[in-house]
DNA sequence: TAAAACCCAGGTGTTGCACAAAGGTCAAGG
DNA sequence: CCTTGACCTTTGTGCAACACCTGGGTTTTA
């Protein structure tokens, strides 16, 4: 299979197919003749591992760790169970951010149905936004560290 | 003011106001003797601005449209109302979306608590991800996109 | 045989900073 | 006076996961 057969099969884009074989998580062989490279069922495999493994979340670079381990004959098993375990919390994490940011999203838009828009006057750039309360560092700091 | 001394006045790392100020974000004037960069009591303000526009989720582009306008002695809050209004269902969106991804995470972590680990065998990798189910993929391309 | 469709490598853009390099500036202490 | 350390400058790199473009070769098809 050539890079676009393959993308086809497994449901991606050809640069998605490039960028992982860029990224050495596939490992085409070369045509001889036109230096095109050439992929085979093991690869489609492959690719759809990766598929799934990033419907659950896994990051490529997990990705490229796991299937390192597996070509070395390891089983990778204990590794994804603990990069699971790890990146759970965090994902309930990000997801308490994000309903946190839609509860003050939504408190303001509330808040401003009855405030005038206003023109800057030197002292205020947007009343909207100045009258929002401030203190939320701590959740907002981590929410953009994780995202 | 100097960077430094801004930074802490407003909580921030000095990279950050250097990334602001590269964005243009603020435009601090210069001490014609040494070329610093100097902030007064406006850029204070402003910086403080920009954090409270950062916690209601705007991105840097948004708000160096909004400080823009208000530059131009324009109102920028019904920009700021229109912005808020369009991001707040993207929000809710990437909230379901990882609230779909923690589900799956959690599925998978049941399901493999009663399988074995097993050696890679030329044609599996690891079962326990390769027995997760795949078709999630309306989801999860989305979910790549806004991440 | 020429266009359409495909292939390649390499570079850029996206987001919001963090970090490092290489060098200039400044205040305080020996 | 000179050093040290803390600060300043600009410039460039790195992160994640691709998408897109350039420029040029190849293959297929009408």
């Amino acid at each position: 299979m050539k890079v676009t057969e393959l993308a086809r099969a497994a449901g991606v884009t050809a640069e998605t197919v490039r960028h992982y074989t860029r990224q050495a998580l596939l490992k085409p062989h070369r045509d001889p003749d036109n230096g095109y490279q050439l992929f085979d069922q093991q690869d489609l495999d492959r690719l759809r591992f990766i598929q799934r493994a990033r419907t659950l979340g896994f990051s490529l670079k997990e990705i490229a760790d796991i299937l390192a381990q597996a070509d070395q004959g390891d089983s990778p098993c204990p590794l994804v169970r603990d990069l699971l375990a790890a990146r759970l919390p965090q994902i309930h994490a990000r997801i308490r951010e994000l309903q946190a940011l839609a509860d003050r999203m939504e408190r303001a838009m509330e808040d401003w149905s009855h405030l005038p828009d206003g023109t800057p006057d030197g002292h205020s750039i947007c009343r909207l936004i100045e009258q929002t309360p401030e203190k939320d560092d701590d959740c907002c700091a981590s929410a953009r560290r994780s995202s």
